[in-house]
DNA sequence: CGCTTCTTTGACTTTGTTCAATACATGTGG
DNA sequence: CCACATGTATTGAACAAAGTCAAAGAAGCG
């Protein structure tokens, strides 16, 4: 929270827990024949030669990982650096459906299907561990531990893509981006890095095809929260001055939590209010 | 898609393939130690005794299946009738996160985690599988092909959330329910009923909520669209009398086909752009 | 250092929301 | 069986929020 916790996050490399764990013999992850967490992984994942198919993937900023409708070959886990992943409309219009940081799996929407349904570009130079996907497939349906980890993963995807989904019905722009930065600043957190400074990887433009609204109106409501003193804006430095505040406008959207929840009738009369 | 087909679709059991599948026991499903199209599956799931755990469970219209916050303690597999999924905000108002029909699994999307993270309630009566979720936990994590399914149905409620991901930011109102129409269309069809003549279970407002939309737009776009004759509406009965036209109408989103997809630098420049 | 891309800001338009009134349908009780 | 009550749906008018078009300013890259 102090000035000192302002160093730059997004080039950092990570331990790339994801990878570890998936099959444990990533070059700069953990050695061949010692994976922590998943007891008994070691020796069937040597068994099926999952680790073979392993390799690092570097790209440069702007370069593609995969396009759409390529044949799925490979599933990714992020160990530095910036994913995006998109979609495009007929007419050329563009949709960011989700981004990617360390520790994050891409690709994985697409590991049970043929083609993948997205395109992958780096906002910036990024470094990943490439997990055959064929391997994997086969590996998930006769290891279970790893089919419990996939899940897991892909769990994940889905509460955020529900999350992005209640955000862009419900709320308003404001509300949008703060939960946007709120989003991004608990990632770096629980990265190890600064929650309340960071810079951006991503434009404007993709901020606002995911968040749903056009370049202009996330330009104007990052100077009005800038205004109102909630945070700084430098170009793409952001830093979140005060989060309470923040937190408060973001406040809105579904409380994830172990919330009591209003006590309803389970088994009452079909005249029962069904919400409110 | 002539008359003889405007069957009414909503109230007829599926043979529930899902259901099947997981475990196998389902009373009204498969006889118990015959499975179905995962072969192997059903001495293992003896073993971990599994289908013990399941029932049956019948919901009248407007009950909930269960709340957000409440432990997770089954997975269910809808038979016959409609579940809604929905988020509430702290100032009351609700979202619905996906509708659930026959075939589909409820509370799929909580089962990696002790809570639930969203509401379930019933449009309509309704009947499901019921699935104890630490048994089924047990099996994932010991049981190859039981993740594999999961898997697989996880997936595809990550795809839905995408592309109402997509349409929520992206789509006009007009295209948002006419996208919506053709998603149940295609799911009645899928489930062998007609897809072009339907009732909705769901009130305008629970269709507004699901694509962003107040319910006062979505009553206006219905009468947008009977007036250009594109649509037959009679309260909740809808006619779908021109499909071609809806679908130019709604195909802006995404192409989730096997799309050639246009070639683009994949290790050029970092100048290449990002998107054309 | 010049070019390109990204960002900011302004003026105007469009779309969808809000508020409000009316109509319709279904199911209930007299 | 009908009148009524309730939740649900339609429609209109005024309003607000975000989008579009346009132009100028700032950063980053070669």
């Amino acid at each position: 929270m102090t000035q000192s916790d302002d160093r730059q996050p997004q080039r950092a490399a990570m331990p790339c827990s994801t990878c570890c764990l998936m099959a444990g013999v990533c070059p700069d992850c953990a050695p061949p024949g010692q994976v922590r967490g998943v007891p008994g992984l070691t020796s069937v994942t040597g068994a099926s030669g999952i680790e073979a198919a392993q390799r690092m993937v570097r790209l440069r900023k702007g370069e593609f990982l995969y396009l759409m409708g390529d044949p799925v070959t490979s599933v990714y886990a992020i160990r530095a650096g910036t994913i995006k992943t998109h979609v495009t409309t007929e007419d050329g219009r563009t949709q960011v459906v989700a981004f990617h940081f360390p520790g994050d799996m891409v690709g994985l929407d697409s590991l049970v299907r043929p083609h993948y349904a997205s395109y992958a570009t780096a906002l910036e130079d990024t470094k990943l561990c490439l997990f055959a996907a064929d391997a994997l497939r086969v590996a998930a349906a006769t290891l279970a531990p790893l089919g419990s980890q996939l899940l897991l993963a892909l769990d994940g995807q889905l509460q955020r893509a529900r999350a992005v989904q209640t955000m862009l019905a419900l709320m308003t722009a404001e509300e949008r981006l703060v939960t946007f930065l709120l989003w991004l600043a608990d990632g770096f957190a629980l990265r190890g890095f600064s929650s309340s400074a960071f810079v951006l990887r991503m434009s404007r433009e993709e901020i606002g095809s995911y968040i749903g609204l056009t370049l202009e109106t996330v330009s104007r409501q990052f100077s009005r929260l800038a205004e109102g003193g909630l945070i700084t804006v430098r170009h793409r430095t952001i830093t979140l001055l005060d989060k309470p505040a923040l937190r408060a406008i973001a406040a809105r959207p579904m409380i994830l939590a172990h919330a009591p929840a209003p006590r309803l009738r389970m088994a009452g009369g079909a005249s029962a209010p069904v919400h409110g």
